[in-house]
DNA sequence: ATGACGGTAGCATACCGA
């Protein structure tokens, strides 16, 4: 069995304490960071790997950048999109050698789109956003097709819908809510990949199992943990091999729950690979 | 009242986030 997670934990090096403590806890095999906030030079690689994991990272100071974690041998096969020129680390794709089987996995932070405050009428990181995502969606079209299981985790910024919110309606005209966006991943979805923590649902006899709401993210502000006012906007998308081995698929509160905690949580599923 | 909260850069406050 191997266990694999996806975490924004918004600065690694805020968040290092949090993570260590959660690593020893649920000792997952693979995890995939974003948001971590650092380049090389600023990552934790001595207390990562005094908690038992190799690291790879595809850094940038002060913003984004992702990385992924193992308790096996990481090979990188792709540091940003493929024939994409990006400014910003949020694509880091690796091989992961487990026992048996090899494991394809990418570390994903998908861009907001959001304008900036002091100019709503700026769409430039909204156009942004798309065209990333019709990069991703060339490469996650290669990827289907490999002869190993692959699984495609992060932040990807888009609530697919109304369940996925605490209020639909506050957010209509977001630019993770937008009928663009939502298109697009729908898309990369029937290419044939499978929503990890969905299929957990469908596949589970557990009433309160198919009632959780899969929410990922809550603000800081304003109480919204407590209340459950959440967003569901980081997934774990499966290829036809991996989905065929999932065992189950599950929203670990516990890191927004520890002390200074990131305003997202881990998304964690279990597969019957080694 | 048009906020809240948190991180980074860098030293006051702007930018970013979802």
């Amino acid at each position: 069995m191997v266990k694999i997670a996806t975490y924004n934990v918004n600065s690694v090096n805020a968040r290092l304490e949090n993570l260590c403590a959660w690593l020893q806890s649920e000792q997952p095999d693979v995890v995939l960071l974003q948001e971590i906030k650092c380049e090389f030079n600023g990552f934790p690689f001595f207390e990562i790997s005094a908690a038992g994991y190799d690291a790879k990272i595809l850094g940038q100071k002060s913003y984004n950048g992702v990385a992924i974690l193992s308790r096996y041998k990481i090979k990188i096969e792709s540091e940003n999109l493929p024939e994409f020129k990006d400014e910003q680390a949020r694509y880091l794709e690796a091989e992961i050698q487990l026992k048996h089987n090899k494991l394809k996995v990418a570390s994903v932070y998908l861009p907001n789109g959001n304008p900036p405050y002091n100019d709503v009428s700026d769409t430039s990181k909204f156009d942004y956003k798309l065209v990333w995502m019709d990069a991703f969606a060339q490469r996650a079209k290669k990827l289907l097709h490999s002869s190993d299981p692959v699984i495609l985790g992060g932040d990807f910024n888009i609530i697919k819908t109304d369940k996925d919110v605490y209020n639909p309606e506050l957010f209509r005209g977001n630019a993770l809510f937008r009928p663009e966006v939502i298109d697009r991943l729908r898309a990369i979805e029937y290419q044939g990949w499978s929503d990890a923590f969905l299929l957990s649902q469908m596949k589970s006899s557990a009433v309160m199992e198919k009632t959780e709401n899969g929410y990922t993210y809550w603000d800081y502000a304003g109480g919204a943990f407590p209340a459950d006012l959440g967003l569901r906007i980081d997934y774990l998308f499966l290829s036809p091999k991996a989905a065929d081995r999932l065992d189950k698929c599950w929203v670990d509160k516990s890191p927004r729950q520890s002390a200074k905690p990131s305003d997202h949580t881990a998304l964690v599923a279990e597969l019957n690979l080694e």
